[in-house]
DNA sequence: ACCGCGCGTTCGGCAATACCGAACCGCACT
DNA sequence: AGTGCGGTTCGGTATTGCCGAACGCGCGGT
């Protein structure tokens, strides 16, 4: 692989931090961070804003991220191919099961959410998409390991609730029983209350591109523990679906 | 203002021409497109690859947006203030209005949707955060234009259908009622069949920042052509009270 | 009231940097 | 086979953008 251009590599860098928290940052503490002169960081800041990647606080000289992200993002969201074909059966998924429905593919250690609808009569959610999800605490996640062919580096298990499966070794049974499976579950792993079901999603040459799965409460889709298969075989027919029209 | 950077501009060019539309681009359609030559523009989108912010289709060799456009698009979310505190009025508007609720901003010549609340009871739609609507077609639009300090230029009035305002005159007549009287309205302006109602967000110095709205189905909104007020109470009290929340 | 620190910003010289254009390779269509 | 069009590589060159020191400002401690 080839030399990369310094100052764009540079620029990502600052965007990263940037959208890594929910605070605006300063030059001076943005170039702490990256080990950069204040100077160099400025003039590629100046750049951003121009471009409307960056925004400037104008009170506090602060920046933080700009408009045009939301923008570029959002178009991803038209491009992905995954997500344009696996819309409706998430609909149908989320209309049959009458609970959320996520889409979530595999994204730098994480499960980057590329869809998600709310359950339905009840809209007062928040939507996730966009967002990262832990792979060791949700079912999505589960999944894209368990068939991830790269063996994707795993990030310290960080512990969510008391059932997060913060051992290595216990997360690889598990992972292998999702393979001889074909299916994942998260029993309030990743948040009190709360259970989730994935299924995987293959392109037209096998490989996992993705995960399709219902998240909701443990009363409905569990209760006393116990999963209804049912939503199982809910999730299980979207994933199918979604990969036979994948390989068409 | 100061100098900027050639190489980070560039890339910034690539990832708009990239988002204009759902088709992926070669790079010989890019180099042609921004009147560079090949090589330059290999080495930006190899860059741009490495850190995620473009795709390459391995197929094809041609270039898509990346995930990470995503991931970074929703962290403006988190750091957009309005959004942060508009959240929960917009919620309670849709709750009590029982339609749609809208929140957006003027960004380069179009309304950028920053919050979409669903209907109530009707989960089957498609999320419009991110998307853009057209200024003069738009009742979030008008009042965004009514309120421009800086007179934003105005692209040419595209029509949408029959009822889209295309004339500058007439669009200056309707932004001075906007004005005089505090909201927007557009009715089948951009799409047959809907319509929908908006009020100006000030922050603490009285500069519109944005605009918070309702829209839906004309039969419910104004049956035989005439609008309920009771929605355009419910709208103004809602872009009050966030308001008064930002001046806080 | 003052001083000093930290902030964001400016500037100009230097050399490392990233442009550029031509050549390369593979594919598809003629 | 040939030709044109894709994406990719490469090395010389001078343009480019880095860097570090200096500036102005606001704030908080003294």
């Amino acid at each position: 692989m080839g030399e990369t251009i310094q100052s764009v590599e540079r620029a990502a860098a600052i965007l990263r931090l940037l959208a890594s928290g929910p605070r605006q940052l300063g030059v001076a503490e943005l170039a702490r961070a990256l080990g950069l002169p204040k100077g160099t960081l400025h003039g590629i800041l100046r750049t951003l804003v121009r471009v409307g990647f960056v925004e400037q606080d104008p009170a506090t000289g602060k920046y933080r991220l700009g408009a045009t992200l939301l923008h570029l993002g959002s178009s991803y969201l038209d491009v992905n191919e995954l997500r344009t074909r696996a819309i409706n059966w998430a609909d149908a998924l989320a209309g049959r099961s009458r609970e959320s429905a996520w889409i979530g593919t595999l994204h730098e250690g994480h499960v980057l959410v590329i869809h998600h609808v709310f359950r339905p009569d009840d809209s007062m959610q928040t939507l996730q998409v966009g967002t990262y999800l832990p792979t060791h605490a949700s079912a999505l996640g589960k999944v894209l390991l368990a068939y991830d062919p790269y063996g994707e580096t795993l990030v310290p298990l960080q512990p969510h609730t008391k059932n997060t499966i913060a051992d290595p070794g216990l997360l690889e049974t598990e992972l292998e029983l999702v393979r001889t499976r074909g299916w994942a579950a998260e029993m309030e792993e990743l948040t009190e209350g709360e259970v989730a079901i994935a299924a995987p999603i293959k392109d037209s040459r096998g490989i996992v591109v993705g995960a399709i799965g219902i998240r909701g409460a443990v009363e409905r889709l569990a209760p006393e523990g116990v999963l209804h298969m049912e939503f199982v075989s809910y999730v299980r027919d979207a994933a199918r679906a979604i990969t036979r029209d994948l390989a068409r």
